[in-house]
DNA sequence: GATGAATGAGTCTTCATTCAT
DNA sequence: AATGAATGAAGACTCATTCAT
């Protein structure tokens, strides 16, 4: 009956579907940096982006999909570990020189550092949502296999003792940069400071 | 109506009105830790406390009022370094020892460890309120002071190396031990095993 | 703790909230009927009762909720069949002269005839809301006992044949008034002749 | 772009453009009666058929305006009276037999028994819109003219007391079927035992 | 000190409708 | 003839807060 219909869905508009979502997308992400989860209101993402709300529930169910595409978003972002390796001399490097390397890299993309905020917040508000706490699980586990990777690698090139369990060192490596990013944040420490007792503090995490 | 009120004898008022500010209070930081503080109601918090919404605006100004109050009452019932320190033969104790019975101190009390997710939220959403961020620093330094005081002590008795600023320590002893608390609970991590990663980690961060 | 504080609701607070709550439910099924349940904004029933639509919130759950409400009231204000048979001095009437004089409470009060509409509507919108169909169901049970009672009693006076069976009989009645009071408001037929057309039949509906 | 557009010969292009309206009204058809009118939604429409709002836009001027289509669609489907009387040997035939068979036509087609439901919430929901109640009315008219026509014949052919206004009696009639059909799809009632009922009363409102 | 009915501003969300293609 | 992304007005509902008692 209406056979063919669906079949040419001219590029032109898969574009232009493309640019609205990721505009509301980033939008979202950067909106929810600055005010929380809670208090960005959806009017608030879509205001500079030149759509209105409209669009906004054209492309998500609803404020908290929106929040799940965001980090979807950030993760597809996320620049992968091997490509930090390519291109490194390691030889002459000390740990604290290849820490100080791959802050950049240990800390999310654009300078939203401390999201991990954001995301607690909407996982505080949705705590009996079912399949939320499964969905953060997932999620860490993907950031811990990658920091996981991450310390391996160091144990392989003779920075860290191989006889240390490289997971645990991953989840304490994540918890204590997030945790002082957090911290910075919220008590308006200097951002300096922060980044150069981050670094300093993973050195010592990872030696003996 | 009101006929019996006045029988009352003022101490015993007073000690009503403790007796329902401190069911509030208390019933207040549970809700917060539980469902996160946006997602709080007042209703909530009034709940199961036997009182009313009425009692909870004669007690405080207003929500955000209340959280203060309930960080306030956390702080009161914080136990001082002090007397952690009297009472403790550290001759025979090694680092590990020390700080794994420092934990407790460490950690806030009444087992509700990660609650600076509801700190930050409270944070996020109060960003552009004047004061908040002050408030929030002022609180900070205080905490930072006393693990401050509690790292120095270790300088004192030998088990840390003198030299190294008692201040940024206590900062990223802090932002570790909360981060990996904050982890635990977002992601469902198995809550020995944090308990386990934060002495092993907390003793690689003092050590040199 | 909090022992005795509920006990005292104050009968003041009682009928405040009564009387809120009367008004609410009254509006709500005039202006139901008026423009049928969809259309009706919940401002549109608030609006004359000099109440807000918080009030509405705080008596009802929702908009269905208080259809719900409404239909209770109605249910609770209908004048039983006891009532009707006193004072009857049936001997001397013709079965059109009870019919008629029946008709008033065959018909819903306050001149609503027609309030099925109504509730076809709201049946229609929450179809698949489980449990929906069964208090449809269980509310029509009601009505059809109670007509089936006054067809019993038009038996047992002789009115009507005692072989027909009286439950069918009395769907069939109420479908046949319901069903032209209907036809009268939806097509804006003269209400009297709408009147005399329910009489009539309904004579013969009861005739062999 | 629009290359093989130009290609497609003038009548193709109607039929396409009426299989596309058919689909469409008979589509809004069944939602409308399934979900009612209000809670059917435009894509709710469009969904089965392969077709998409922007199609729906092309056909009718707005929701109320496909509304409009369907109730003509239907009564040009109506099979007329003439040809039910055709081919029908009433000689042999009791009052009831005749009603029974007229049934199907009697009752909407397409087993929509009920339709008026649709038709009324459709009433409440555009009551203040100048025409509409004309409109509903002039439907009626229709539907009681034919109606009329066909007591009108059972009066000529015996069946019916010639003596009774044939157009009350087809108000009845219809009231009564109607109403019966209402109630069956409201309160859940077995299809069956509607039927029967229908039949049954209609027969006694058809004699004296 | 405490009650709880009532307020009303604030938000999310829906959906009929438009329009460039 | 039809698409589907986008609009934006409308409405339901929430909840912090007030106030007469």
């Amino acid at each position: 009956m209406a056979s063919e219909k669906r079949e040419i869905p001219p590029t032109a508009w898969q574009a232009k579907r493309e640019a609205s979502y990721e505009a509301l997308v980033r939008s979202a992400m950067f909106r929810f940096y600055e005010k929380g989860y809670a208090a960005t209101r959806v009017e608030d993402i879509v205001a500079g982006t030149g759509y209105t709300s409209g669009a906004f529930y054209f492309h998500f169910k609803n404020k908290s999909d929106c929040f799940w595409h965001v980090v979807d978003y950030r993760q597809r972002r996320r620049r992968g570990w091997n490509a930090f390796w390519e291109g490194l001399d390691s030889s002459q490097m000390s740990l604290e020189d290849i820490v100080r390397y791959a802050q950049a890299g240990l800390t999310p993309d654009e300078g939203l550092s401390g999201w991990t905020l954001v995301m607690s917040e909407h996982f505080q508000q949705h705590r009996d949502d079912p399949g939320v706490a499964e969905r953060f699980a997932r999620l860490c586990e993907g950031w811990i296999r990658a920091q996981t990777a991450f310390v391996s690698e160091l144990q392989h090139r003779g920075w860290v003792n191989p006889s240390r369990d490289p997971e645990i060192l991953a989840m304490q490596l994540l918890s204590f940069i997030e945790g002082l990013a957090v911290h910075g944040v919220v008590f308006s420490l200097d951002a300096e400071a922060v980044r150069h007792a981050q670094v300093d503090g993973a050195v010592r995490l990872l030696s003996d």
